[in-house]
DNA sequence: TCCTAAGTACACCGATCTGTTTACTTTCGA
DNA sequence: TCGAAAGTAAACAGATCGGTGTACTTAGGA
């Protein structure tokens, strides 16, 4: 394994700290401090923070979405399965002990205008979410894919919320059995 | 109709600023500019930034829930409709044209630490929704309102990431459908 | 071996942040 | 009418913000 590149250490980093402190309350200089780098270098790989956010948005939106298909599609086989196994892998995200919420809600509450860069990323990601959703509904044989998919993703979401803000860590289980109502009526 | 008090004049101005642009972007001497009010009687009034964002958030807690009871109870008479007529409030509150999303998961987003007084405030607000979704079920004769309450529930925090994350302000009546499969399997 | 690219350390910039202080003015009830 | 309470405007404090400039050091390939 190649040593990481400074890039990489600086995304890493502002990653987490982005994650768990906020991107107004996370200054450069806390930044390169706990990447090891300096501030130079920093402003060489990105011209300015909010392209650095973006840059982490996206490395986020990636890593999520691996490990979301990946812990879905290793503890279920069929398709069926998947759709609910989903919400497995929602309940295992809420027990890290990192666990601060989603970040790309977490973006688009403090950049709430719709046509700002990291907002619009954030939107990519969801609909990123319901099209695995839906590419799973379609190999299950649901009549309505799309449908099935944006439902099952509405349930998400609002585990999410109850995980995060009330603290609800519970609320995945719940989500589960309400997705399986919905699963049953598309593939009988 | 008394004039508004200064505090009152500060809170509403706040509440509008941080609602829409964020709390940690909104500094205190854009609020006084435009409360109309000096950097003095703020500081008069609420003894640190921390402390006026949590009079804004109890101050939206008591103007959102008083809407939300008022639209949900005026436009449906029976109890069961009354639990469906919640979505079409939500419906009309994505159309107003300062719609930011739900304040109290902006707010989490922005102080993650559970234990901080914004959050527990958000997490509060959630509760009392809840509570009043319960109420409504049990005049309706749910057979189990808590449930019924927190899976309707559960639909509207994801009904909200939809319309403000997705920018999708349909996702009111999508969540609408879905409720109505819970409200029927607990009332027969 | 030597040149270049990339890195470091750190001072510095102007702006903005929350919060305080000073000195003056308005308001209003006893 | 007069005096206290509450308000104003504005300077100020010290910290921090995002971002730049300078001078020096390191690492690696031709």
């Amino acid at each position: 394994m190649p040593a990481p590149s400074k890039r990489e250490q600086i995304v890493d980093h502002a990653l987490r700290l982005f994650y768990s402190n906020g991107f107004h309350a996370t200054g450069v200089d806390r930044i390169i401090a706990e990447a090891g780098v300096s501030k130079k270098t920093l402003y060489s790989h990105f011209r300015t923070k909010d392209e650095l956010i973006l840059a982490t948005l996206r490395k986020r939106d990636e890593l999520f979405r691996n490990r979301m298909m990946r812990e879905t599609e290793m503890h279920a086989a069929s398709p069926r399965e998947r759709l609910l196994a989903v919400f497995d892998f929602l309940g295992n995200w809420f027990q890290d002990k990192d666990f601060s919420g989603c970040m790309f809600i977490n973006a688009s509450a403090e950049f709430a205008e719709e046509s700002c860069p990291s907002h619009m990323v954030s939107a990519e990601h969801k609909r990123l979410v319901v099209e695995y959703l839906e590419s799973l509904a379609t190999l299950a044989g649901a009549r309505e894919p799309a449908e099935l998919a944006n439902e099952l993703n509405m349930l998400m979401e609002g585990a999410i919320v109850y995980a995060y803000v009330m603290g609800d860590k519970q609320a995945a289980g719940r989500a589960r059995e309400m997705a399986r109502v919905f699963v049953d009526r598309q593939l009988d």
